[in-house]
DNA sequence: CTTATATAGGTCGTGATCTGGCCTATATGG
DNA sequence: CCATATAGGCCAGATCACGACCTATATAAG
């Protein structure tokens, strides 16, 4: 208890709250002389922690952002709070920060205590996220496995169901976790098949490291990504049309920035032409949510949804 | 740099990334014997962080989940993932963890360099979220800095404008900050008023923590919760009535708990009656999500609502 | 079974470090 | 001006950390 690291370390842990603290009283919380915590201080800020203080009567230490991030101590609330808010970023992530965002659920998960899991793991079933996706729904716990299993370098088992419907069982070395926005890839090694694969994360079932560590192998074409183009070209996309009876700028502003831009092509009225990958009753969501008069040209398995939809929800309602 | 509590956050740091370490590596990387590294890894579980090790040929250490959270060693990347996810879920944030939540995004933006903050706030606006509330949305930098206020124990100053629309300028001594799931409230002493206020965080504008201290009062009515009571209760609610043709199950699955479970009326058909605060808009749009046939019964706000949203729908493509 | 390699931990001597106490300098708010 | 806060120098004594060398033990591969 009385050990200095675990001093420095509890002492970092209430300079997180935000709030000021005297010497003083820092001194009596750890137990020691407040000369003992102004040097505890001076060595938090050689660590790199800028602790800034404030002279004179009513002074007191606060930690402040600085270069680099400090160790984060939460409790155990915050700790559910972010493991619930990434699972459910997981599915239908923000742009650019999916790997990111699943390695840190990752680094989470590995240390949350048990009892807090649970927490988890009910508080998200509550949630039923939009699938922004075509409804391939990805389970959490299937990203974090593999992506712990890569970044650990082992090997990994699962089951794996083929565009057929075939399931086969796959022993691989993980290379690298990918994220199209739309859907998440898995390159890796293939045993068995002794070559290089790529798998759809939503058709891994049952993710199993083996615990057998391996030396990762120098990828044939050079990068990951690299493999994945042409599995990625073969993706089905839309080539959206869409006018609007509004100003460019109202409708980009009540659009993701996934679908680009609309072009003004009058008086108060714009056109958006995009191709994404994202699912059509995502499109058509979005597109309801703007809120104002629109038309949809194409592609025509939109305007069949729009249609039907806008049908489904006339019909809903009793006539007048 | 040689110091000893800096080699340890540095270990914890090491051991956090969800792979194996050989103790060898380990004393390498961190340029002490190994005997020191076996000391510390002795310390570390001293301090409560359960360090796995496993023996034989291909050993090594790992930190497991244990009682308590250890510190979370986040790199650049990781930090900026959690705190755009956090963001995000600020606004309509998952059932019971909204306190948490935003108290975790306090205190992870307490520290957040600077460089990271401006990518936070960059990819925080690529996102437009799906207002689950009445469109009232919530800046999470208002959110975060009176939550640091309250647990700081600081005196604010906030613009506020009122339910008819004038501006008045308030100082408060803030007292706790409650979701009500759908909105935000502050509960404050009042200083010009010298009396007990709640307060609308998507009413308050440019918040601005003084920096002087104050000793928190007792609140006369007990707690903060009560205080809101009769606040809470001029919520408008809308008494939702909805049949559905698809087995109650299907529907339960699609719908958010919070809206509550529908009661099977039939073979085949549901009806969910429930009393919700959410946006009719949020209604409307979980609703057609179900992807089933149903009847909206009421209030007549919704009715009416499906009704539009229906038509512009419907007007959206070309006739056939 | 044998061998290699990993964790686990005891012991010891040297040298560094940490602590508390006491001192002064300095900035701030009332 | 005064009380109170941070900032930090100096010193003496106790403690602790380190590396080196040792043995015990579990595991995987051959």
């Amino acid at each position: 208890m009385t050990d200095t690291p675990a001093r420095l370390l509890n002492l970092l842990s209430l300079l997180q709250t935000p709030r000021e603290w005297p010497g003083s009283e820092l001194a009596e919380r750890l137990e020691v002389s407040p000369r003992t915590i102004r040097r505890d201080i001076d060595r938090l800020r050689d660590l790199g922690y800028p602790v800034e203080a404030t002279k004179g009567a009513v002074g007191g230490y606060r930690l402040v952002a600085g270069a680099a991030m400090p160790p984060l101590l939460l409790d155990d609330e915050e700790a559910v709070a972010i493991a619930v808010g990434l699972r459910a970023g997981a599915g239908h992530a923000i742009e650019g920060i999916e790997e990111a965002s699943v390695r840190a659920l990752a680094k989470l998960e590995q240390v949350l205590p048990s009892r807090l899991r649970h927490r988890v793991i009910t508080l998200q079933a509550a949630t039923i996220p939009l699938t922004r996706g075509d409804g391939a729904r990805i389970d959490p716990h299937t990203l974090t496995a593999i992506a712990g299993a890569a970044t650990g370098q082992e090997r990994l088992r699962f089951g794996y169901r083929a565009g057929d419907g075939t399931e086969t069982k796959r022993q691989v070395e993980p290379y690298r976790l990918v994220s199209t926005g739309r859907r998440w890839y898995l390159v890796a090694y293939d045993i068995a098949r002794e070559d290089w694969r790529t798998f759809r994360v939503d058709r891994v079932s049952e993710p199993f490291a083996t615990g057998s560590r391996f030396v990762p192998r120098e990828l044939p074409t050079g990068s990951a990504t690299e493999l994945l183009g042409h599995t990625m070209s073969r993706q089905p996309a839309h080539n959206i049309d869409v006018t609007f009876e509004a100003p460019a700028a109202f409708v980009s502003a009540r659009l993701p920035d996934t679908l680009g831009a609309p072009e003004t092509t009058g008086e108060g009225t714009c056109r958006l032409r995009a191709r994404s990958t994202d699912s059509l009753e995502w499109v058509a969501l979005r597109l309801a949510l703007v809120d104002c008069e629109f038309m949809v040209h194409g592609p025509p398995p939109l305007v069949q949804y729009v249609t039907d939809l806008g049908a489904r929800l006339v019909r809903a309602t009793p006539v007048r």
